[in-house]
DNA sequence: GACTGTTGTTTAATTTTTTAAACAGTGCTA
DNA sequence: TAGCACTGTTTAAAAAATTAAACAACAGTC
């Protein structure tokens, strides 16, 4: 659950085949610091922290992309164990919207979505234009859906794909007359 | 390039709509320091970093992970606009396993990939079994996938989906007599 | 064995962060 | 306009992190 700062430190360390001292020296600071991280003696200033690993190299995001990992948890799904999201998107609560997501988010940066567009579905225009603070994309796997990412829009057909950052307003519809199935994955999660 | 710590803050407390002081007693310390850290005019611990982002509630990884603005790139990919990639896995170089992303990764933090085992297909035994330090998750399209993660197998039929910690040794078999297809996102990406 | 070069750990002094409280500015209302 | 409640900022004292240097343990060599 806690995320060990010390641990990993050490870890990567190790794997890069470096010395408290010779870290220490690539990164400007004293090998007793880093001993006294390793062992969770100290908690580094994150200003510390970015120097230590600037020794490595490894970004910040890097060194904390596995913060608190779940313990083993389940690893393979069923179509049917696939969970239905409530979305708060209204053509998702008229039925014509399904997001079918992969396990549970818990502690997780990744999450991947089944998802199916009756024709006509919608995912909203306007101010109700999907945003949020992540990256994703996806792939057309059934049907063809209109997107609209920014100022731009587009008809994906079967095999198309699609990546964008999803700060920007973006909306998905199905202007065709057979169900659309993509599936589509986001970092961090939404929701 | 560089990660600007305070801005970050700032910006995250006030789309959470706290005042420093709210945040503070959310997380259980003074303002004074909440107003520092965002003028930058301290670098907190990473404990204390913790203490402050536990009050939104936010991870590290969350808090780090949104390094810097990506531009504007391709967001719509044709089917054949997806890139082959060059894998370092023998049954990938036979020919009979081919990993096609979507976009590619330059400053990305999600991979997504459409991939295709041929009969017999198989990324690798013993020592040769896949292991990288992420998560992936993915969802069958077409035919059947073993699946074999740490110590667990399982076959995979059309419609299932798996997701695991990649640093578990892991390895994708056809052993079917059909070609199997899925969609498969990583994070960060492998490769 | 003693010397040399490593390793990681510990300690006292220094530097930095954090606190607690005061300060300054805004907006609302009686 | 005074009073109040709320912003975010600043400052001296307390607490914690960082340094520099000493310490202990292990391995290889002469």
């Amino acid at each position: 659950m806690e995320f060990d700062v010390g641990a990993r430190l050490r870890v990567i360390r190790e794997k890069h085949g470096l010395s408290q001292r010779q870290l220490a020296q690539r990164a400007g600071m004293t090998n007793g610091t880093i001993s006294l991280i390793e062992q969770n003696r100290t908690s580094p200033s994150v200003a510390s922290l970015r120097k230590v690993l600037g020794g490595i190299p490894m970004t910040l995001a890097e060194f904390f992309s596995h913060d608190d990992l779940p313990p083993a948890e389940q690893i393979f799904f069923h179509n049917d164990e696939l969970v239905e999201l409530a979305s708060d998107i209204p053509a998702a609560r008229k039925g014509t919207i399904s997001f079918r997501q992969v396990g549970d988010l818990r502690g997780r940066t990744l999450q991947i979505l089944h998802e199916r567009y009756e024709p006509g579905a919608d995912t909203g225009t306007g101010r109700n234009m999907l945003q949020h603070d992540s990256e994703e994309g996806g792939i057309i796997i059934e049907g063809e859906i209109e997107l609209t990412v920014g100022d731009q829009k587009r008809i994906l057909k079967k095999g198309d794909a699609y990546f964008f950052d999803s700060r920007l307003p973006h909306r998905f519809r199905n202007l065709g007359d057979r169900v659309c199935v993509l599936v589509s994955a986001c970092t961090p999660p939404y929701l």
